[in-house]
DNA sequence: ATTATCATTTTATATGATAAATAGAGATGC
DNA sequence: GCATCTCTATTTATCATATAAAATGATAAT
């Protein structure tokens, strides 16, 4: 096979990453654009290799990864078909990469903080009531990263995801850590529309975890919803598509 | 290959899956355990070969499957590395089940729950502004078949978590959507334990659809919440480990 | 009309070979 | 000593080919 001009057609020159890795997102991408749908006839395994010039162990496995993900399935004599978008895992931290570079950065935004809105107050309740003394420590070292990488000017958008994901554990509920993923994209996008955003809101993120060390779940909740709120409010003049 | 001993040894009888799920399973299900840690030394390809009896493809394509759920990494020279649990995508319905074999089920349960009540009221309560006509028709339709399972007296599994999840999708956050499976395996637990809880909260149900259709947003969550808070006081008693 | 059988298509599994990446050992230079 | 560089051995990544199994849809039998 090794047909180079299939090749070059689907696979970008990025050649740093695998085969593998180029053919999960070529397809991850199409599938979460909408090109290929549940109903539209998936390419079989035959014609995806001749398409991207990859031998049949490359394309299979690229199919089970996107099949883990939800995003499909495989089936003999059936081929592979397309799920419909609601069993895609769009908390995955590469199906929601896709998507963000598949939906218009607004309403990206939008639905993402309106998770975050219904997750992240209710989080640093938790986090008052439950944070061990090491939970306080780690959330305090990112605080503290966060104001010197304000300092500094750099970005701290690594600082930030970690004090944000520091609440989330210190809630002691597995399945809220979860959410580290959807925080993370959306200070990407913070990140990537406003450069003052972050010192603008750094005092904001202070009060949170003065009320977490505190203990005082209500004041966590509070300063965390208004926090969100702020930063949704300020992001929305900011976010052009 | 072909080992018949070692075959005998981790595969289980149940030989209708194929030998993938088969593998895909049992490897998952060691690292919920935690049987298999991420300082612990994962076998390599060629041991998880010979354990189970399967061919290469077969113990690859496995670990691509749990490396696309963040249960693992896989890279050259390294060899096979579990990860932190905060890597793993807990949300995946796989994943869900896996842990909820591997927990005590009142753990499970109430971790589930905190998560559930910081969703679903909400949900409920965008549902009640955004629902469109056909979303109302489906959330309805799965109340009525909730009410005839319950007259029947068959179990109303199913048409509870459509009920559950027509509200998530009437409030039209594919995010959202996503909960779905944390629903889904909450009403598994409540169902094994419990048969009554299905027709005792029954009318709770409909009190929340009663609000959704009558726009009452706030209505919506507070009757959510009521439900889901009384579902969880009433498990509180019947959940043995 | 229902069930049984069969042919065909597609994925599932097995195997063997080569390529690429990289951790770690060891050599080198300062 | 300590840093850096080179090489080697180990492991996954990729390719190629062959055979098995599953399941759809057509066809035949009852």
């Amino acid at each position: 096979m090794n047909d180079q001009i299939a090749t070059s057609l689907a696979l970008k020159p990025g050649r740093r990453r695998n085969l593998f890795a180029q053919v999960v997102e070529e397809l991850g991408l199409r599938i979460v654009r909408g090109d290929l749908g549940p109903d539209d006839p998936f390419p079989k395994e035959a014609d995806l290799e001749a398409e991207f010039g990859v031998s049949r162990s490359v394309i299979r496995e690229a199919v089970k990864t996107l099949a883990a993900k939800g995003l499909l399935e495989s089936r003999t004599r059936t081929g592979i078909r397309v799920h419909a978008p609601m069993h895609w895992n769009l908390l995955d931290a590469e199906v929601l990469s896709w998507r963000y570079s598949a939906m218009p950065p607004r309403q990206f935004f939008s639905e993402l903080f309106e998770v975050r809105m219904m997750i992240e107050p209710e989080a640093a309740a938790l986090a008052a009531s439950r944070a061990t003394p090491a939970d306080l420590v780690e959330i305090e070292d990112a605080f503290h990263a966060m104001a010197e990488a304000s300092q500094a000017n750099v970005p701290g958008i690594e600082a930030d995801l970690r004090f944000h994901r520091g609440i989330l554990a210190a809630g002691r509920n597995a399945l809220l850590l979860q959410m580290g993923n959807l925080i993370g994209v959306g200070l990407l996008i913070s990140h990537r529309f406003s450069r003052e955003a972050f010192e603008i809101f750094l005092p904001l993120h202070g009060i949170v975890f003065d009320a977490i060390r505190a203990r005082d779940a209500d004041g966590a909740r509070a300063s965390m919803r208004d926090l969100l709120a702020r930063t949704r409010e300020y992001m929305k003049d900011h976010i052009r598509d």
